[in-house]
DNA sequence: CTGGGGAAGGGGCCC
DNA sequence: CGGGCCCCTTCCCCA
């Protein structure tokens, strides 16, 4: 997956900042309004380069509010949204189903919220006892149970086939954290104040910054360079090391970078010894 | 071509 | 459960 899949790249050809111009100005991490959805929807990877057992389009919450085996809900039912219960005009996926998750996670932070939507009840379902009501709502076989019971097998239910899957790229995660943590990666919440590149989190927005603002504060202690980042520093340290991290199997040479072993390999290693 | 730097993405862990 | 941080990894660009 190309590393700019997640961030829609200006098109400006100078690549470097001009740092200059930004040393007076120190951009705040204030959050501004996602991307539009145009943009959002652009990011979102064709289906051809998902799991491909993840071709039917799912509501994310699906696999929660319906158990795999759950015996009460005959196969030709719809999914259990409660928009289903709204005439289905059509299989894809509402603008404000796409924004629902986003918006929950820019009240999370400093990002001024946008008006809010009436809240999809998707995500009225994050807490279990309002999972249990959806599902109560949608199984209406389970108020025929005694309601010890059908909690006890709801509750058993839920925690042992916990199933979230992205409504995006239908990627599927053991937790409800996780997979919010993943659809920030198509919402891209945090958006630079300087130049409007949008990130999944926020301190991957403040590691851009550092990219306006020039501030490098991991320094080498062998050298005087000095690396916004940490994982760059780490890997200039490996520059400084005689055995270096990433050893080829076949000839015993070292390497900095995981990716220069790959690179070594991928030419053809002559085998001895460099 | 190779090595190194810069930038960024994502999962895991801890509080 | 969410935010922040750590760590690893990848890709692009350049010398």
């Amino acid at each position: 997956m190309p590393r700019s899949f997640l961030v829609r790249k200006p098109t400006d050809p100078n690549r470097k900042p001009n740092y200059s111009e930004l040393q007076d100005s120190s951009p705040e991490l204030t959050f501004q309004q996602p991307y539009d959805q145009a943009h959002l929807l652009a990011a979102i990877p064709p289906p051809e380069v998902l799991n491909p057992t993840a071709s039917l389009p799912t509501l994310i919450w699906d696999s929660v509010l319906v158990p795999l085996t759950q015996p009460l809900r005959p196969a030709s039912l719809q999914p259990l949204h409660p928009a289903s219960l709204q005439p289905q005009e059509s299989p894809s996926p509402k603008a404000a189903e796409l924004t629902s998750l986003s918006d929950e996670d820019s009240g999370k932070g400093s990002q001024p919220p946008s008006p809010p939507s009436p809240a999809p009840s998707s995500f009225s379902s994050a807490s279990t006892s309002s999972l249990e009501a959806e599902a109560c709502a949608a199984f209406p076989g389970l108020g025929q149970l005694p309601k010890q019971l059908a909690g006890l097998s709801m509750a058993k239910d839920l925690q042992c086939r916990k199933a979230f899957n992205c409504k995006y790229c239908n990627k599927e995660y053991l937790s409800l954290g996780a997979l919010k943590m993943h659809i920030r990666s198509h919402t891209l919440p945090c958006v630079c104040a300087t130049c409007g590149k949008a990130f999944s989190r926020p301190w991957l927005l403040q590691g851009h910054v550092r990219t306006h603002t020039g501030e490098k504060p991991f320094s080498c202690s062998h050298c005087s360079r000095a690396f916004a980042d940490r994982s760059n520093l780490r890997a200039h340290l490996q520059t400084h090391s005689d055995v270096k991290k990433y050893r080829c199997k076949t000839c015993s040479r070292t390497f900095s970078r995981m990716s220069l072993l790959h690179k070594h390999q991928e030419s053809g290693c002559s085998g001895g010894p460099h």
